[in-house]
DNA sequence: GATGAATGAGCGTTCATTCAT
DNA sequence: AATGAATGAACGCTCATTCAT
């Protein structure tokens, strides 16, 4: 369908769009107000997008392929667990707040409005994260480099949960507020220390049993 | 704003509210539909509250009261960190089934459409269970229960993103969806093995150093 | 669903309808325009008629209904099948004459733009006098007041095509017109002179066959 | 008008553009729609015709001019008055089963949609008709084989009436369903019947009054 | 000249809000 | 005070028309 329209102009668009999606949510963005912002005319948006919803998941698209990336880019090396970690942290912290309104655009999934596609997009974006990590989790624990006494699909899930956490807490007004609350007002701009922080918080789950195991004798 | 209306209308308009709003998300819920299931006028809920903005942070403030006082029972006791810990994991996953309409307003507000409200909400809600959790941390790593090495703030963030997490999981479209990529679909019936399992993930980050001193040594 | 407006003012609404939908055709009638020219505001439209569609159906069922009437009253009585023609004739140039915009809906609904309710309308309306036009005609044949050499129902299809371009005459553009062109300037006025001429058109066909017959010998 | 596109093409715009404007009518006949289907584009629509309108009345005039041959080619024959007009019944009946498209929109000018053109159209075709039947009547009396009378204008406005009716009884949706409904599914495809029918009963119209008046000795 | 992408006025429809009863 | 009918601004979307290439 995507034809003429100069890729430059057709970036813009869902530029603006995510722009507005992520300010306003899906249903109160003004396709109208996309239309000027972008340059073009609402006859344009409805050429290349169906409709609004179309438009929307448009953006959406492009924002999850954009952060995609950079996951998909830190995967490509072979660290180890922690090191990998420690770049997964560092990587979602720089883009959250590189392209604030993707990642808000991400958390808009999974709001209310958005409700409609929760169960398709939860398949196409969380299941390769899920392999991915899982597939992670359950090698480092062959390696012995994991306790062995965790669920590697739960030890997964509450890593993401936490990465997420921290990727929203980085952009989405809500999240950052309650981010500065408990951690501070610096806390938002001293990377460094959020990382290392978490990092001790997984580093901790990764290694315990053996020591545990150790604690008890 | 007036006082007439009988108490358990005023109830029955907020936990009808609740349910629209959770529903559809601020922007689209239907003030009309909210009055009409209510069994009142529009009139009358334009009398007790000024907008659709009003009405929504009424709601709001209804259901975090709630939760509040779900979170708040578990404090009361004076268990261990751990102990207490596992009752609060409980209460989340009871209520978030029980009521997940107010679990998913709670979550609302993260959202870009209640962008305006972030900041206020954010302290209103997020300042006492930060306090609450900073202190227990806090104390907890006086008492020797907990590692030292960590900030307590941080801490309490992390341990809180996790919490948050759960109680989203069991009742948000997306995030349920994604708990079941992740965990397989009977994570969401088997409450006992979510608990445990991420409760041995704070366990260890619990105590990990102490283990890991010895570790390095 | 109709339930508080007025009568009349539900009555106001359906005869601008009707007038706005004679004037410009179901696709150009202007909801936003009928709601002015009525005095309600377009809400109130989309209270009572679900869309455009529903409001045009409304329209057309209340002009049909007035026409109905019109036919109704002509075939109450037991005249003789010339008779009653010449009253139907009287009738019909008097009121499209009187509710020339109830016609001209009539008319619209044998358009292209109404194409989709086509067949529904059709049975609706043609079925009733289809029936009572065939009756009528098979009970002049069995008392020997029309020719037996004609299939009654092509007979009342004739005939009623012939009335119904009468109508069509007095009030569509084009057809009036038309009645001018073939007829003279004063056709549309001289009301008797048109009513005696298409008697006797009538009136020959009715009669015809015993004469031929005789012709024939 | 400009005079470069091949005569082909041209042809060929004016079919897609009858159909389409048969099909939904001219309000809502698409005039992109128009230029793909032809294999032209808007620009060339716009460059032959000034806007929708004029394409239309093209459209219109395309068919007209078709339609006029079939009847003028009946005319050109020397026949009786009922040879002649049982070519004209069995012209139509071929017509409207082939091209059903262009009685169509000769239809549809008698719409509210073309309410503006009614005047206009109305002297352009029916002058013509209209004298032809006129003048073939008058002489029929002068010859003696029509009754005397009648006034012979009315008579060929309802000699026309009837033949429009049933060149529309053959292709709009709305007229099609009422010719079932009056004279049964089979009367559409029973060419013969229907043409024996409407023989007899302009027959009679025509030769009844000297009948009569035997009749009334 | 031919193209067809781009324009944007215009209309159908919704729903938060008001106010006469 | 309570009602809920009525309001009308606002927005999604269409498509006749234009104009840069």
């Amino acid at each position: 369908m995507l034809k003429k329209l100069s890729a430059e102009k057709q970036l813009e668009i869902l530029e603006i769009g995510i722009a507005e999606f992520a300010e306003h949510g899906p249903a109160k963005a003004n396709i109208n107000v996309i239309a000027r912002n972008s340059g073009v005319s609402v006859g344009v948006l409805y050429k290349y997008y169906e409709n609004k919803d179309a438009l929307f998941l448009a953006c959406l698209r492009h924002a999850l392929t954009a952060l995609e990336r950079v996951i998909s880019e830190v995967f490509q090396s072979s660290d180890k667990m922690l090191a990998r970690t420690e770049k997964l942290i560092r990587a979602l912290q720089r883009s959250a707040k590189e392209q604030p309104c993707y990642h808000i655009l991400y958390h808009e999934i999974t709001a209310g409005s958005c409700r409609q596609y929760a169960s398709v997009f939860a398949r196409e974006i969380e299941e390769i994260s899920a392999a991915a990590y899982g597939a992670l989790i359950t090698q480092a624990q062959a390696e012995g480099t994991l306790r062995q006494d965790m669920d590697p699909r739960m030890f997964a899930f509450f890593f993401d949960n936490l990465l997420m956490m921290l990727q929203f807490s980085y952009c989405c007004d809500y999240y950052r507020e309650r981010f500065e609350i408990y951690c501070g007002r610096d806390a938002l701009s001293d990377d460094d220390k959020v990382a290392s922080e978490l990092l001790k918080f997984f580093e901790s789950a990764f290694t315990t049993e053996r020591s545990q195991i150790q604690h008890q004798n």
